[in-house]
DNA sequence: CCTTAAACTTTGCGCGCGTAAAAATTTGAT
DNA sequence: ATCAAATTTTTACGCGCGCAAAGTTTAAGG
């Protein structure tokens, strides 16, 4: 009692942010005035503590910097503030977007993001998720790599750890999963194309990791019959994540092969649809809805970079903020325990008329 | 001893993974028949215990799934494993793919990398330093904002976590820094330019946040004097990290003022150009290097998606493999104690010569 | 003023591992 | 075989905090 009452007593005296250095919770205690148990429970959550006592924490906190230990934080409890976010390959600037705004929900809610990209390796994605379990985050968002994803795995991951999945779905999973009406994104473009010009042919990678392709190129065979016209489709060698570089070489083979059977083109994403620009131009093609044009290109994602494209690119936008935004309640609501079996939620995405189709 | 004998036992027998399951390195340390310091030991460094032993560790490790608990291990250890690496902007790709790159080269030396990117706000860079020294890291790769950065608190901030800039220097930290010859960019570029047809203008943000660009604009400066020409600097308005929006409409206003002196661009980075050649599409300017195009633009960096621009376009390579692999050397030099004072190191661009200029 | 629930304090244990020191063992070379 | 050096074992303590239980204080409502 003497001493806390001493060391209370210098609080209010002329004492600096640098005169004493607070070890652990014990002495932040202290000079609290208030007891550990109490400062434990302040930093797991402020609010569960009463107004009085977080203020006064909240003045010692200003004085002293005092901050838990993470490590001696996290040993003895069951789930940390930790929030996994996993990509499949982070230099695809909508990756790096949508985790942007995730992480920042992650902040405002009082977890902590750490995020995490595959790099397109299967075992790279394993070894993060292995890694993520060891931290016992409160729960992860993942979008997995696809067909590439160690399925057996990723279940057994999801069997520890709340998850939610977002992007794409993995087949046979049985958790929460946001994402895109993909099946909407290529009707509603295959509806647009076929309105203003000839019906669109279908440009994508051969054997896509991405299962939202297949959602895509079946929408527009669909699409297609549906609209009275034979559906064509136009398949680019190659595999990986160099979506550009795929696009850009099926394109050149595809045009000297004079495969297109009309002059407009339905591209699987706007990356494939970017080096299918680039073949065009290449080989001279001129790209638009203009009387002059030689091809019509549309693509799909709304990629940061697609309204910069010459000519900008028509396409169907994301809805990266719902889709993030729904993510992260989900998982909230996962975490919170109230396990509703919340069935998988589709955002349908915008069309964005630009120059190119 | 009897009990020790008895799991040890066990080992040879017919044991399934799934069978016992190790809570801690105690348990664990008596399935291998060995002590427990020595385990910590080995998971500390593999290679500081005598092969047999490992051996031996390694044998157990694959029966059972133990790990030992992070959280402990870090606890009371100065200096974890683990490794930050903070950007400033991941959603641009130049920085995805470096940081991927560093990422790798962390893990194949035992370091557990986390990835953190500032998104362009000065006070998310604050947040993600003040973090990561929680996390008692045994280094950081910092790419700070640059001229947004808070340049005391990094200052600090060096002085207590061994940290290796990249990319950008803040001015007036002794650091140790790896990252590109700027001024050779911006002279290189020129001289090919000038050789190849008229002079370059230079067009840049109109006060940019990566102190780079001012080095590639004194650069430009000088060897258009050097070139015995007169050199004309266009600025773009508009400040953050949107840098093609940015291009795009400076680049709209002064093609309508009319304001470029000779057919010939050299834009102050590749994201920039993205956006000028776009504003040039629009405008109806065709770009390249032909008789007939109207104007010829450049860039710097060759960012990932600078081949695939329409046309492709004539850029300086950034050496992403040397930059990475020396800052990741210098770090792990300054980790290891020998703290030589590493003058800065700069690597040199390549030219990258496509059709727009 | 009394009643009660909510919030706080006190006490004390335990988590899983780092680490230090001294003793015992193994190794490798003479 | 001999001996020093390298490695491992034994023993023991401490890190900083989570967490639980029981007692005490505080705040709110009638």
């Amino acid at each position: 009692m003497e001493e806390r009452e001493k060391l209370h007593e210098n609080q209010r005296g002329p004492l600096l942010m640098s005169d004493v250095r607070i070890r652990n919770m014990d002495e932040f205690a202290v000079v609290c005035g208030i007891s550990r148990p109490t400062i434990s429970k302040y930093f797991n959550d402020p609010h569960s503590v009463r107004d009085s006592t977080r203020k006064k924490i909240e003045i010692a906190l200003e004085k002293y910097d005092y901050r838990p230990n993470v490590f001696a934080m996290n040993q003895n409890r069951k789930l940390t503030k930790n929030v996994g976010i996993v990509v499949p390959y982070l230099a695809d600037p909508f990756f790096a977007e949508i985790a942007r705004n995730m992480e920042q929900r992650c902040l405002d809610h009082g977890f902590q993001p750490t995020l995490y990209s595959a790099h397109g390796q299967k075992q790279l994605e394993i070894d993060i998720l292995d890694g993520l379990r060891s931290l016992k985050p409160a729960g992860v968002l993942l979008a997995p790599l696809g067909r590439d994803s160690d399925v057996s795995f990723v279940e057994k991951f999801c069997r520890d750890v709340p998850t939610v999945l977002f992007d794409s779905m993995v087949h046979g999973l049985d958790e929460p999963y946001v994402g895109s009406d993909n099946p909407q994104f290529a009707r509603m473009m295959v509806e647009y194309l076929c309105r203003d010009g000839e019906p669109p042919c279908f440009f994508e990678m051969e054997s896509p990791a991405n299962p939202n392709a297949v959602k895509r190129r079946n929408a527009y065979l669909e699409a297609m019959r549906y609209f009275g016209h034979e559906p064509q489709i136009i398949q680019a060698k190659g595999q990986g994540w160099s979506f550009e570089e795929v696009g850009r070489l099926g394109g050149l083979a595809a045009l000297e092969a004079k495969a297109f059977a009309t002059n407009t083109v339905l591209c699987s994403n706007d990356r494939l649809a970017i080096g299918f620009m680039s073949a065009c131009f290449e080989k001279g093609f001129t790209i638009g809805r203009t009387e002059e044009a030689a091809i019509r290109i549309a693509g799909q994602d709304d990629h940061p970079f697609s309204r910069f494209t010459c000519p900008p690119m028509t396409t169907v936008a994301q809805d990266y903020e719902s889709i993030s935004h729904h993510a992260l309640e989900t998982l909230f609501r996962v975490i919170d325990g109230a396990k509703k079996p919340s069935k998988d939620k589709l955002f349908g995405g915008k069309l964005i008329q630009r120059a190119s189709a």
